[in-house]
This record gives C-alpha cells, structure tokens and sequence, in this order.
DNA sequence: CCTCGGTAGTTAAAATTTCAAGGAGAGCTC
DNA sequence: GAGCTCTCCTTGAAATTTTAACTACCGAGG
C-alpha cells in the first residue's frame, strides 16, 4: 500500500503507481537521505554544535564576497524559508558566528556576516565534515556512480524549481 | 569555503577536500533533497494533513502483516529514533489513524496498528502522493538513471547502517 | 504628496524533533 | 530470588521548524 499496484474501477483515471523497480529505488532513495541528514547533523552537533542546516549557512557565507549575504539571497542558495532563516540567524548570531548589517541601498534589507569567529569554526570543523561526507558517500561510489548522481540531482532540483512566476518555493513563502 | 581546497602546512594530515566536481555533486545533492523533502512535506501536509515522515510510518502499517509493527520495528524501518516515533505514533493516535496494543509476548512492547481510518486516509492520498513523486523525480529521469539512483542509494544507505555491535543508528538511542 | 500593491524581514504561536532521563520488564548470573 | 545489565518505550524540556500574521519600506501611478 502507499506507492503499490492494485486494481479498480473507480471514475478518477487509474493513478500510476511505482512498479516494483520504482518502489526499490524510491525507498533507497529515503532510507539513504534519512540515515545521511541524521548522520551528518550529528557529526556537526557533535563537532561544531549546530545542526547542518547551520553549518551549511556558514559556508555560503564564507563562499560570498566580503562574507556576507542578503537575507533572501542567503535563503534561496540554502533552500529554505525567510522564517527559517531568520530563526537561524538569531541563534548564529548568539553564538557570535554571525551577525547582522543594515543595507545602505534598501532600508528593509538585511546582511548577514560572517564574523571571524564564525569563520575559524569553519576552519576547525571543515575537514572533519568533508571526511564524514567522504566517508558516507563519495568513498563509497565509482566515478561513473559519482557523475551519475550529480546529473540525476541537478535534474531533480531544476524541477523543483520553475522559473514561472507562482511557483511555491520556500524563499518566497 | 567549506569543502575547498586550500593550502596549508599544518601538522594534521592535509584534509581530502573535494575537488569542484565533487563539490557540484554534493551540492546538487543537498539542494534537490532539501526541496524535494520541503516539496512532499507540503504536498502531504495539504493533502493528507500531515509531515511526510508521519505518512510513511502509516505505509510501513499498511504494508505489515496485520497492519501493525512493533515500535522499534517500525522505527528501524523509518530510520528515526524511537523517541521520535512515539510522539509521531501519540499524534497519529490523536487522529484515530493509527491504535496502540500491548504486545502480549512481551509486556515493554507495544504494537502500533493502523486503523481502518488511517487506511481510508492513505486509500484517499496515495494516488495524489505518488503522482507528486513521478512528476519530481520519476517522470524526470531515464529508466538508466532511476537503476543507478537505486543502487548508489542503496550503496550508501548500507553504508550508513553497518551491522558492527555499537553503531550510532537512530532506532536504537 | 498619497495611495496601493508588492517586497524584505521578523515574530509569536503551534508543531515537530532532539536530548536527556526515567520506569518497567526481560534475561542473565550467582 | 536477588542483583545486575540491557532492552523497550515513554516523557518533559529544549531546540528547531512551520505557519500565519505583522511592520516597515519600496516603487509605480495618480
């Protein structure tokens, strides 16, 4: 039940169910990304205390020019909500990781900054998360699996994300 | 920053840093799981008025021989902690979805059943949930891809649940 | 200038998840 | 059968995320 085949003869037009095939890969796909969210938020709770989500904030901001990123902008290259990351921010900010900046150009924008204690949390705790995520998947795949992968989730995310106007993405909730 | 290369000569063995393939592969990776999860998140919570994470554990149910499984077991096969399970199971019994029963072999255990209410919710959601999984991702993909999807996150997924006594799997903190 | 609709970001409250601890039974061993 | 350890599951509190407003500002017309 759930994604399986059964027969009807109801009015609505027959859904498409996965096949055997669909459903393996389709199970594979959730255990995997489950058992890899939960174990990389712990290896960074454990080694930066803050959860992936966090840390990944970071690094967007360590990647930007002067370190620092509009709040919109920061959430559409994370893929989550303003809320969310408003919510994050606060607590990065506490922690002295990050901090807020005024937009001379715009009055209701905001920067966030990196600070430099932000960044040698980054520094101290950045080849520990790159050896757990070798470890957990790219150790572990051929280059043919490793390109493969980078396609499929390319194509994936484009068509999560329509470019038309409407579409329901979390930056623009 | 993050997952860079970098030049350095400290005394820690250089990190493996990813090289910027590697990096557009995780970096796609991140981003299509992280909206495809908000994206079934929303779907589901619109359509079946409950997170993802809550609909599969009532798939789980009504896959089970009786439709029921004991609470480790069912965490085990949703790959999240037990704790986690019980406050889903407790709000999913608020719904009338799902019905605990004392185990009677063993009396710590407990049995979560679906309930011809949960049954009649996932007859009535199913069609829509799978629809909106072909259209991001199956419909997406060549049957080429979908098998090597399937086998590079099964690969993965096992390499995150070894069998070793002492492993740090969810369902058993 | 004034209004109006849209944008940027925040916030309170509710829902969910994590963390740490605990209760109760099982399964030893002596 | 008493003691000990481990397993099964739950619980309360803290942390995070979602949801639904809400404030302040921008920008286009009039």
């Amino acid at each position: 039940m759930g994604y399986m085949n059964t027969a009807s003869t109801s009015a609505p037009a027959e859904p498409r169910w996965l096949t055997d095939d669909e459903q393996r890969v389709w199970r594979s796909y959730m255990e995997a990304s489950t058992l890899l969210w939960d174990h990389l938020d712990r290896q960074l709770q454990r080694d930066a205390g803050m959860p992936h989500v966090y840390y990944g904030l970071l690094v967007k901001l360590a990647d930007s020019p002067q370190r620092r990123l509009r709040m919109t902008e920061l959430a559409m290259l994370a893929k989550i909500t303003r809320s969310r990351l408003s919510h994050a921010i606060a607590r990065l900010e506490k922690n002295g990781w990050v901090r807020r900046e005024d937009c001379p150009d715009d009055k209701r924008g905001q920067f966030a900054v990196l600070t430099e204690q932000g960044l040698e949390v980054l520094r101290e705790t950045a080849p520990g998360h790159v050896e757990a995520v070798r470890q957990a998947m790219f150790d572990r795949l051929t280059p043919e699996q490793q390109k493969a992968l980078g396609e499929i989730m390319q194509i994936v995310a484009e068509g999560l994300q329509p470019s038309e106007a409407g579409a329901d993405l979390p930056w623009l909730r």
